[in-house]
DNA sequence: AAGTCTGTTAGGAT
DNA sequence: TATCCTAACAGACT
């Protein structure tokens, strides 16, 4: 599910769901079994009884600014998910659950577990919790060629490992950086600082970037499922030369490419 | 039934 | 000291 088009989607979604509306209950996320910051009980004491301001996103992080200038942080991990619900319901996979003052639910659901919530007495300080405070900028909305440029000189890594390295920018994952690889014929093993030695492939890496993101976010916005034009369809004909498109692991992920588009 | 998966991170290796 | 890499997390699916 969730890389940055698909946490705007649930982040546009919760918007359109709680928004101004007052949690009255909660059953917050088991402290222990999320390895959270907090007990439970401290959970429920910091956001029971507040309104929902405003819903925003960073890289893969959805950040929710309740009354009171209290915080929570949602970061929906890889199998992670916000479902509305006009009923309370508890199931194995479902962890959290908030009531609102019109009657509905948000459950949190995560067969996984992988995801993280994080509840703040301020919103300042949720923004400086190390988990999202280390956070790059987002890919979409504030990602520069300098400073995309300056990411890719300073790491020898694989490139496609850096683009999904939160900490040099956020909201990439392994469709997306597969995807925007592919668009801007770049080898995804190619070590990142021989990319960046070159400023017209930054810049083109760049805008690949943003057209996967945007075309990831139109998808959803027609209700219309991606569809990958290299992403799990190695021995499939390349899109733009027919070339088979083959596979390999890099940091540990399956990264399909065009052998013949993208050169190393 | 063994291998794979849209994410992150602690801890070990270099 | 910094950077890089691997394994692990937990369940579903093929």
């Amino acid at each position: 599910m969730p890389e940055l088009p698909d946490v705007e989607a649930r982040a546009k979604e919760l918007r359109k769901w709680t928004n101004g509306h007052r949690i009255v209950n909660v059953s917050p996320p088991d402290g222990a079994r999320q390895r959270a910051h907090i007990s439970s009980a401290e959970f429920a004491r910091r956001v029971r009884g507040r309104e929902v301001r405003s819903v925003h996103r960073r890289g893969k992080w959805i950040l929710v600014k309740l009354s009171g200038d209290a915080g929570i942080g949602i970061h929906l991990g890889m199998t992670g998910d916000l479902e509305h619900d006009r009923q309370e319901r508890s199931d194995r996979y479902s962890h959290a659950h908030f009531k609102f003052d019109d009657g509905s639910w948000v459950h949190y659901v995560d067969p996984r577990r992988f995801g993280k919530m994080i509840a703040t007495r301020s919103f300042e300080e949720l923004l400086h919790h190390p988990a999202i405070s280390e956070v790059g900028p987002d890919a979409l909305l504030e990602l520069t060629t300098a400073h995309l440029q300056e990411v890719l000189d300073r790491s020898k890594r694989a490139i496609k490992v850096v683009l999904m390295d939160q900490h040099a920018m956020a909201g990439l994952g392994n469709v997306y950086a597969t995807e925007a690889l592919w668009l801007a014929k770049i080898h995804p093993a190619r070590s990142s600082n021989t990319v960046s030695r070159h400023p017209d492939q930054v810049r083109t890496l760049l805008q690949s970037i943003r057209t996967v993101l945007r075309r990831g976010l139109k998808a959803y916005e027609r209700k219309q499922a991606f569809e990958p034009n290299v992403y799990e369809r190695a021995g499939l004909p390349c899109p733009r030369c027919g070339t088979t498109l083959k596979s390999m692991v890099i940091g540990a992920r399956t990264s399909a490419f065009c052998p013949s588009c993208q050169r190393r």
